[in-house]
DNA sequence: GTCCCACTTGAACACAGTGCAAGTCGCGAA
DNA sequence: TTCGCGACTTGCACTGTGTTCAAGTGGGAC
């Protein structure tokens, strides 16, 4: 019998719980270690640092979401699926959205992830380069939605962290906010609106997700090159950014 | 004539700079310190702590985007522009995506360029709530485009901090990304033409938008009661995310 | 029994955010 | 002209965090 020791995997899960309760910021590996019931610095000799930890963490969630059958459903419908998944898989752990921007995940999970999505979109009938841009917009659509409410529970744990008074803070920050948005008049519009807002039930992801699906069907039946991008509505539309940095004086 | 001194303008540009040329997790108070020609907390006296700071400079860059004229251009070129505008500015100011995911970030420049967004789709003839969705949606498709590339530059200034030859870690980092993608048939046929890729000019960001711009555009020709939105296409493919938690052993 | 090796541990180092007490400098008042 | 005040600056030091390292430790193979 084996001395009751470290496993990675175990490493792994009391990590994601770890992330999930403290957020980025508020994991550290001491914290780990006393979850673990070892020395922090016993789970370097598993992972080999921390960066790496997160990296496996972050590749290990993708595996909770599911791949929709695509012999017995059409493709739209598989691709709201996913998306959703997506979407609920990201606000559950809401630090693998801030990890996007600091780590290249790139696993077995999200390969198996990203595998399905292509194959969505070509049984839709993209074909060529299309396959992945369409993946990609669906894709990183998901994740921007996700990124202001990470933002948001990232700052209410910072909050909770620094004084007790939570409240307080969280208050008056509100109440900047609005004095800033106060200033500007459709933003003021709607702060009146604000209250009615927040008791309707949220819908602006599958809006949005919908939209972009009713736009990438129309792509479709558009006539257009097979197996090259089709340029025209970009073209028409194409804008040069505006170049306006700072003036540095 | 007053003392030579701080101001916090000059250390929110030089704190843009940094944080552009070392990222978000490269810039550290020292090293501001250091480039402004004083102490590092000297700076403490002007901004209070790195996290307003990072607030501060993550709401100054919005000034970089303009607004396009809603009376002389139509809606979905404004539309294009701004978005195209933002994912400039984005791209020049990589830790802003990182920064979003971890602070909230809401003053005078990212008010107005949010309001300038709702006139926009106001303009479009969206009504109610619908504007802000939306809005939202363009958004945050953008958002999460930049997510990648933020995370690319992230890890690519790490390894050049790390060891001397970032050169072979990325090749090796490079190396395990293939042989996992080799196990999925998609992914494995896109390493074949990943040459291919590279060499073509990424256009997926305006393929993205414009398959939403025409989302959008659907939305407003199709007959819905205004001023409420549309749910029918939502509920037709709506789907109940899976919950598909880890199993805790 | 003993040797080995996978694993663990505690101390220690470097570095980053930041509070604090002690300056320093220019300007207005006396 | 001098005084002092208040706006800034500085160096020190404390804390928390990632990580290294040399020294264990315990179970299994021989």
């Amino acid at each position: 019998m084996p001395r009751d020791t470290l496993t990675r995997e175990q490493i792994v899960k009391a990590a994601i719980d770890l992330l999930d309760e403290e957020g980025l910021e508020g994991m550290n590996m001491r914290a780990l270690g006393k979850r673990l019931g070892s020395a922090a610095t016993a789970v370097y000799w598993h992972v080999g640092s921390k960066d790496n930890l997160i990296t496996l963490a972050g590749d290990e969630v993708w595996h909770q979401i599911a791949l929709p059958d695509l012999a017995t459903i059409d493709w739209r419908t598989a691709a709201t699926q996913m998306a959703t998944d997506l979407h609920a898989m990201l606000t559950r752990h809401s630090w693998l959205v801030q990890a996007f921007g600091s780590y290249m995940i790139f696993g077995p999970g999200k390969a198996r992830h990203d595998d399905h999505g292509y194959a969505i979109y070509e049984a839709a009938g993209f074909t060529g380069a299309q396959v992945d841009q369409a993946a990609a917009t669906v894709f990183t659509f998901v994740l921007g939605n996700a990124l202001v409410p990470a933002a948001a529970a990232s700052f209410t744990r910072k909050l909770g962290r620094d004084g007790g008074n939570a409240e307080a803070l969280m208050h008056e920050s509100m109440a900047k906010a609005h004095e800033i948005a106060a200033q500007f008049p459709r933003l003021r519009a709607r702060l009146d609106t604000a209250a009615e807002y927040a008791a309707a039930p949220d819908n602006t992801f599958q809006f949005g997700l919908q939209a972009i699906l009713d736009g990438l069907e129309a792509q479709l039946s558009a006539p257009s090159t097979p197996s090259e991008q089709n340029p025209r509505r970009a073209d028409r539309h194409y804008h040069e950014p505006s170049a306006t940095p700072l003036t540095t004086p």
